[in-house]
DNA sequence: CAATCTACTTGCATTTTACAAGTAGATTGG
DNA sequence: CCAATCTACTTGTAAAATGCAAGTAGATTG
């Protein structure tokens, strides 16, 4: 054989494994951006507040896409524009996402969660991830 | 005034400041330890299979005091050992490394995630989160 | 009271991140 | 049609975080 593919994974718990796809600082704000604010350009993700640069945009979105998470097609109607998607593995991440919201709102004191939202999480946790899933398709 | 304390946050979007105190590859798996392998000593965490470096253990439980996630107290069988617990914010993280085990069991094929556990989570979630939080007091 | 245990700290090499600038192909305006 | 702009990047470099090895200080054990 060529040579083992060389295995970065720390351990076999599904939480180090998570955390090995998806532990930094930046990874979980593109997917937040698709998910919740429907960007989609690369332009999109580089003008979210946060400020993210371009080289590690670039980087995390190749990793994304190694991974599994997520794909991009050529904008149809612009040829310059690529358009990022999830992919089923990366809109499984909605779960995951809604509850860092629910401990981020709850605890942050100047959290800029909507209330609304927060509501309609508690009571319809299901309701709101299907509302969300079928308008990314 | 002093001065005005260095604000870090990049935003008051609650995915960020959730990502803020914990987007890191090693800050959860110290969570993780002390919610579902009754780890509460320094070394039990230097001991945990992903080998997590003692100068970045000492600087992860230190955050999470800051942060309010996780404290500690003397031992009071054993004078030279502290036992670290979370806080109830840090309790109040085990819905979001719950999706974190499910989305970790889901898509990785080589998961060490005990499939009695994955369907107890996804049979009865707030059963399991009550027994937990039970257990840690 | 010497060896060991426990929870760290320190120093340094390597890796990752942040910031600024540059590039290449597609598109738009005159 | 062609210069300016738009879009999605790449490259270079300084700063910061991480990883690894070694050392330390107080409590405990034999």
């Amino acid at each position: 054989m060529p040579h083992p593919a060389k295995d970065c994974r720390r351990s076999d718990c599904p939480v180090s494994f998570t955390l090995d796809l998806l532990g930094d600082k930046w990874t979980l704000l593109v997917v937040r951006d698709i998910l919740f604010k429907d960007k989609k350009f690369y332009g999109d993700f580089l003008s979210s507040e946060e400020g993210i640069a371009t080289n590690i945009l670039a980087d995390r979105l190749e990793k994304l896409d190694q991974t599994g998470i997520l794909t991009w097609e050529k904008d149809p109607n612009h040829g310059s524009k690529y358009i990022y998607h999830l992919t089923e593995k990366g809109l499984d991440l909605l779960p995951m996402l809604l509850e860092m919201i629910l401990w981020g709102a709850k605890h942050d004191p100047q959290t800029a969660a909507p209330r609304k939202f927060i509501q309609a999480v508690k009571k319809n946790r299901e309701g709101v991830i299907r509302e969300i899933r079928e308008k990314l398709r």
